[in-house]
DNA sequence: GCCGTTTTCGGCCCGACTGTTTTCAGTCG
């Protein structure tokens, strides 16, 4: 069982219990314990095994191991089951809307037996709510609106998506400059996730000009942005607005002084904060948005920076993508903290298409776009023959396109151009290519395109028959998701790694934003098993190069150092980074660029 | 239901905002 799937069970226990009316410690250690399996990256069902290690696991004691094992054996919970009997599943659906929380949702199902969005939209639109205690006229728009809302949107956007739409209001709310000091965004997108709620935006104002007429007039400004479609909140240092395409933007209008506390607080991650407060409290003060103060007479002690904040509690900085809770705090104190990855340390991207395949551009344009960048070298990895839709390449044309890389080379100077290949992972695990054509490439990336459904066992069997080819070097967005849109493949992550390993295989981190494939979470286990990565754009067009920062962030989000990142080498350190192949010939060099043969003569 | 050595019982983050109230409960992040 998946640790997603017992965080579910356990979840919903925690919804259920809260409805019932249950005391918040009870069902905040389900949650906390759901929140925990995501975290963590061993399988839980292999913790289980060993009940003294279960139970060394934060939030999780005599009880709550029981109620694991219970879920693991039976793939249900009875305390679960039996609060469903009591209230019907769907009324959890009416928790995701906006307005609506587990003493509302209790009340209208004891009065009404309302359970599903349809049912409580009905009731709304009839004015059937409004004398209901608690709630009013406004109360029933807001449902309407928040139904509205769940319809038309799935609630989470891709990283890149809330990016730009925070760049675009970003820069419409600076036209404030007379007012505005700084402009930021905070929360789940400075920690760069993998997929965002909601934007945060924390904006500071001058030092002369933060009165609250001040803050109004930028607040006005703010609610007249033409991407608006509707307005959550507008108060005295806050206003929530949903966009055209249901991303929700919450924008905090906050003093100078106190923007390193306010930071700290609206990056989160909600769990990491927890932890500090709780370390702050331990020390005798209290952390809040605005500054840490000492428990007893509220003296200001930090506040300005999060560096101020963090040196006050004995920690080092911890950069926003590793405040998640998982091991940063501990290391923070310890000094042990990594020099994470940054985007200036990538050298090259090993994985892009050409209009050989299904890219836009030649083998050339793309060669001069990534030079452009300050690339030393790129390969080029059009698709193998099964990818029929993207016009992938059998063994002949395969060769061909070595050969016009070779050629092209003469043309593009000051960068290297490998001859690579995206070759296809059959069913069976065997390459879509001859191991002759592999073995004449400079470097050679598997995937997989097709038959992505099967069992976990036969997936484990498949990629681990790919790492054995001795001409696969790299493989290329290794579990197959596509975020908001599939599911990533089935398979044992830690044995795959463990051939990666034995085999000097290097995994990819894909870049493009729909991808992020590995994601953060098995980076990590990359880094702790000592496993290659690569960090690759998978671009289609000269302008997806880009694309690598989100590939870096996720790379940061799994604690990699530049060390850990084999395209942060030079061009002769990585080509020994790849794992050696039996019979390959080295890729002939790059001839100088005029700079370049000017400066040896 | 978990946790802790100043607590084995009593907390469990905490402040802002809204809408319904007429001082506060519920929701949110």
């Amino acid at each position: 069982m998946e640790n997603r799937e017992v965080a579910r069970i356990l979840r919903e226990t925690a919804q259920l219990l809260e409805i019932d009316g249950a005391i918040i410690g009870r069902y905040r250690s389900y949650e906390k314990v759901a929140e925990l399996l995501f975290s963590i990256h061993e399988r839980i069902e292999d913790v289980a095994k060993d009940p003294k290690k279960l139970k060394e696991l934060p939030g999780i004691g005599d009880n709550m191991a029981a109620h694991i094992c219970e879920i693991l054996e039976t793939g249900d919970y009875a305390l679960r089951a039996k609060l469903l009997k009591k209230y019907p599943l769907t009324l959890l659906d009416l928790l995701n809307l906006q307005s609506m929380g587990p003493k509302k949702v209790a009340l209208l199902y004891k009065k009404f037996k309302v359970c599903t969005v349809e049912g409580l939209e009905q009731m709304a639109r009839d004015g059937k709510l409004r004398d209901l205690e608690g709630f009013g006229e406004k109360s029933e728009e807001n449902i309407l609106k928040a139904t509205a809302v769940a319809k038309r949107a799935s609630g989470r956007f891709k990283l890149d998506v809330a990016e730009n739409e925070a760049n675009k209001l970003i820069a419409y709310i600076g036209q404030k400059s007379d007012i505005v000091d700084f402009i930021t965004a905070a929360g789940s997108l400075r920690r760069g996730k993998e997929t965002i709620g909601d934007v945060d935006l924390v904006v500071t104002l001058k030092p002369k000009r933060s009165k609250q007429a001040d803050i109004d007039e930028v607040a006005e400004h703010i609610l007249k942005y033409p991407g608006i479609d509707q307005t959550l909140a507008h108060g005295e240092n806050k206003v929530s607005i949903v966009l055209g395409n249901g991303l929700q933007v919450d924008v905090r209008l906050l003093e100078k002084d106190c923007l390193g506390a306010a930071l700290l607080y609206f990056t989160g991650s909600k769990e990491h904060n927890v932890v500090l407060r709780g370390r702050a409290r331990d020390m005798g003060w209290t952390l809040n948005e605005y500054a840490l103060t000492t428990l007893k007479s509220g003296r200001f002690v930090a506040g300005k920076t999060e560096h101020d904040i963090y040196a006050k509690l004995q920690l080092d900085y911890i950069e926003p993508e590793l405040r998640e809770n998982t091991g940063e705090i501990e290391a923070a104190e310890n000094h042990t903290l990594p020099a994470l990855l940054k985007l200036e340390d990538i050298r090259g991207d090993l994985q892009m298409h050409t209009t050989a395949s299904d890219g836009r551009n030649s083998i050339e344009e793309m060669g001069e776009a990534a030079r452009e960048l300050g690339y030393e070298y790129i390969a080029l990895t059009d698709h193998s023959k099964a990818v029929t839709v993207a016009n992938g390449m059998d063994d002949k044309r395969t060769l061909q396109q070595l050969a016009k890389i070779r050629d092209a080379q003469t043309r593009v100077p000051g960068i290297r151009l490998f001859a690579g290949i995206e070759v296809d992972v059959l069913k069976n695990g065997q390459m879509d290519l001859a191991d002759e054509t592999l073995g004449q490439l400079d470097v050679v990336v598997a995937s997989i395109h097709s038959f992505m459904q099967m069992d976990r066992n036969e997936m484990t069997e498949r990629i681990l028959a790919a790492i054995e080819n001795p001409y696969v070097q790299i493989i290329a967005h290794p579990t197959g998701r596509l975020l908001l849109r599939r599911e990533a493949f089935e398979y044992e992550m830690e044995k795959i790694l463990d051939a990666a390993k034995k085999h000097g295989v290097a995994m990819e981190c894909n870049a493009y934003p729909d991808r992020l494939d590995l994601k953060d979470i098995h980076l990590r286990m990359c880094k702790e098993r000592g496993v290659k990565v690569v960090i690759s754009t998978d671009a289609h067009s000269s302008t997806h190069f880009k694309m690598m920062k989100y590939g870096v962030i996720t790379a940061r989000r799994g604690w990699l150092e530049k060390k850990d990142v084999i395209n942060t080498l030079g061009t002769a350190e990585f080509l020994a980074a790849l794992r050696p192949r039996p019979g390959a010939v080295s890729a002939p060099t790059a001839p100088p660029t005029k700079a370049a043969k000017k400066k040896s003569a």
